[in-house]
DNA sequence: CGTGAGGTTGAAGGTTCTCAAGCTTTGTGG
DNA sequence: CCACAAAGCTTGAGAACCTTCAACCTCACG
């Protein structure tokens, strides 16, 4: 498998892409692409020059408080990207780092202009980008009107159905290189008030997290006692070309 | 003062309109504007067809759980406008109605056809878009990991720098036709909590909440209160065209 | 003057947090 | 291969923050 081959999974969701926008892709994620190992891609101030493609491993995007406590505002799975808007403001407002070991390619201001002049490959990453910012706006519900139980769940429901949808599940299952603490990160919550809660969720026999592996047992109970409804992760919609102009 | 002068005033902090350009926004702005009152201007799950600009009022967007709770995700001020990108799925994600009484320009895919022939007035729309952006980022933080208190400040503060950059500030103090309720399901707090958390911000000397209109009487204690860091909300970014392309 | 929306107050309880300790796993150097 | 250290997980107890429920108050408005 082509390491971009996920980043065109995703692309290919939102349009049809021809043979020069493919070869565009694999040009744009071979040149500039690296390894890290639980590194600080770009840091919340950093002059916002670059951008970046996820195309092995995980990713996540925070904010760091005063106090040293950590935000985590959204997962960068393999094949996710940033949304090229980044570059329009002169400092970024967030920071990126990677979780364990993976494979990053970064894009700037001229591998842009390169995406620009294939309106249709521009527009699938516009659509793209418009879906990160319905997850942006679930979790703001998440965090604020969910209980710790419920949040989890949603939180594990939506990972399974991000990374299902590229096929990085096997089964119920799938890889989560994440401690507990990083979840309460994403979360809002104590390390203590987690590890709790994955109890309970493995008590009710909805799921399991163990060697940083994600197994649920009864998807449609998690979904139910989470209050999960995948529509704005907008995976069912029509055929690219078949909606509004 | 012109129905439009204020969604001008947004979007000339992000590039520098010409007479053209500033002809175009005075027709979209004309068009289809409609006075409001305590109205739904979308919901959830309705086709996404439109979009809409605020010239006079307050709206909100914001997302009703099944049990009836509401989450606001963000507030739309005069002279804010929706996100264009907002027509690129077939559903919106989220629901939007006004306090109050209010002017709305409702915009359509052709509104956004005759914005897209001026890419110098499209740029700026993204720019503004990408601010908004970051300001949906800091809310996850706000209800994610501050106190009531914390919480309460922080919006506060927000919300009087955004009004304070198009002149609809008084001294320090603003209109706010909310109430304690719609507060609450702003940050995720009971009305009783937002209730005791006000009379707290008063008791310290902070700000007041009366007749429909904030007063902060010490802007740096709330500042620093709250961990306020206007930085997000990019007001203090350089003139427009003097950072990367 | 009655009504309804919104604001205020008190009491009780629940969810989640902090602190602190012990345990398990993983990785590393001798 | 073992010893040790470091990181992560688990558990308990007490406390803080915030919620719910319920009542009462205030004020604008018909």
């Amino acid at each position: 498998m082509s390491t971009v081959t996920l980043w065109t999974r995703r692309l290919a969701r939102h349009a049809t892409l021809d043979h020069e926008e493919h070869r565009l892709l694999e040009q744009l994620g071979a040149e500039k692409c690296q390894r890290f190992e639980d590194d600080e891609l770009i840091k919340e101030g950093d002059p916002a020059d670059r951008f970046f493609v996820v195309l092995a491993g995980i990713a996540c995007r925070y904010k760091l408080l005063a106090d040293g406590r950590r935000q985590i505002l959204g997962y960068l799975f393999a094949g996710d990207m940033c949304d090229p808007r980044e570059l329009l403001l002169p400092q970024v407002d967030s920071s990126i780092c990677v979780f364990g070991v993976a494979e990053v390619a970064t894009l700037t201001a001229e591998s842009l202009q390169l995406l620009g002049r294939h309106p249709n490959l521009m527009r699938a990453i516009e659509r793209y980008a418009r879906v990160q910012q319905s997850i942006g706006r679930e979790w703001i519900v998440n965090v604020g009107h969910r209980t710790a139980f419920e949040r989890l769940g949603h939180l594990v429901c939506e990972m399974y159905s991000r990374l299902d949808a590229v096929g990085l599940t096997q089964g119920f299952t799938f890889d989560l290189p994440l401690t507990q603490a990083d979840l309460g990160d994403t979360l809002a919550l104590s390390t203590v008030h987690v590890n709790r809660t994955l109890m309970e969720l493995r008590r009710l026999g909805l799921l399991t997290f163990q060697n940083h592996r994600i197994e649920i047992h009864d998807f449609p109970g998690l979904r139910s006692a989470s209050g999960f409804d995948p529509t704005y992760l907008h995976l069912a919609d029509p055929e690219p070309g078949t909606f509004g102009e």
